[in-house]
DNA sequence: CAAGCGGGGTTCCGTAAGGGAACCCCGCTT
DNA sequence: AAGCGGGGTTCCCTTACGGAACCCCGCTTG
C-alpha cells in the first residue's frame, strides 16, 4: 500500500523500501533468487493475487532489480535477477538470518545456506570493511553525510 | 495490508516480513534506533498517522522488537531496542548501505556510519563465519533445512 | 482551584490498495 | 477447429491507510 511515498526522505532505508517495501516484492525476490521465475510459478508458489503480482514485477523491473528475458520464440518469459537485484538479495540473507534465530523455533531454520566458496552451511557475518571487527546496531555512531541536506 | 499473513510459510524470510514487514515498521525501528524514541517525536518525524504508529508500536512491541517504558512519574513512555530488535537493526544497515550504492546520486549518502572499533566511517562487509570470504547472493546454494517440512 | 498544556493515544470517515475470480490474447499442438 | 498453457488484464468487494478531531491524565501556573 503505502500512499505515502518514502523515496523523498533523505534516507537510504527509506529510498530502499520504496524500492522493496511494498508487500510481497521481497519474497518476490526470495522466489527469482531461488530460481522461480516466470510469472504462474511465483504466483502459485506465493498464492499471491495475479493483479499484486503484475504490479509488483513491473516495479521491480522499472527499478532495475530484476530483468523481464524471453525464454522461448513464443512470446514467454522469466524475471532474472541484475546486478542491482543481487545486492539487495543480501538484505534478503540477513532477514533470514534474523527470522532463523529468532522466529525458527524447535523445528530449525526451514532453509540452509551452503557457501560455495568452502562448502560449509553459513553463518553470515557483517563486518566494518576497514577494521574487520564485527558490526552491530550499538557499534556505529550516525553523522550527517553529504546527502543529508 | 497485508492481509496474507506471512508467518505460515516455511521461510524465514516471510516470518521476518511479519514482524517488521508492515508500511512504515522499518523506518519507526530506524528511528528508535537513531534515538528518536516518543510517539509525538516519531510521528513529528516520519509525518505517519498517529492511528498507524499506534499499531506499529503495539506490533513491534507485542513482537519483542522494542520495549515500552516509562520515562517519568507521569505516563510517558520511552520505546527502546531489545536485543531482538538491535539484530533486526542490522537488516536495516543493510538496506541502508544498498540505498546509499544505487540510490543515492550525486549528492552521496544521507547518513554516515562511524565505526566505534577503529574510528573509521563504515563500510559494512558481508563475510562467511567459517572460512571469511564475502558472502553475496550468487555465493550460496540453498538446501532445505530441519524447519522445512 | 480552575484553566491550560503536553504526552500519548483513540475514534471516525473517506479513499486507495489488496484479494479473488473471471476473462482475454496469442502462438503452438493435435 | 478445438484445445492448451503462459502471461496477463478487468471487475468487484473488502480491508487498511491518511487525516483530522477528539479524549484522558497528571502536572504547572495564576
Amino acid at each position: 500500500m503505502q500512499r505515502t511515498r518514502f523515496g523523498e526522505m533523505a534516507c537510504s532505508i527509506a529510498r530502499t523500501l520504496d524500492v522493496i517495501g511494498e508487500p510481497w516484492s521481497p519474497l518476490i525476490l526470495r522466489d527469482v533468487w531461488a530460481g522461480v521465475r516466470r510469472f504462474d510459478h511465483i504466483q502459485a508458489d506465493l498464492g499471491i493475487s495475479r493483479k499484486v503480482l503484475t504490479e509488483r514485477l513491473n516495479h521491480l523491473v522499472d527499478q532495475g532489480v530484476i530483468e523481464r528475458l524471453p525464454y522461448d520464440a513464443r512470446p514467454r518469459y522469466e524475471y532474472h535477477l541484475t546486478a542491482k537485484g543481487a545486492e539487495l538479495v543480501e538484505m534478503l540473507m540477513v532477514m533470514a538470518r534474523w527470522g532463523d534465530r529468532w522466529l525458527a523455533g524447535e523445528a530449525g531454520p526451514p532453509v540452509l545456506y551452503r557457501h560455495h566458496a568452502c562448502g560449509q552451511i553459513a553463518h553470515l557475518d557483517l563486518r566494518c570493511g576497514h577494521c574487520g571487527e564485527p558490526m552491530h546496531a550499538g557499534s556505529v555512531d550516525l553523522l550527517p553525510g553529504p546527502g543529508s541536506a
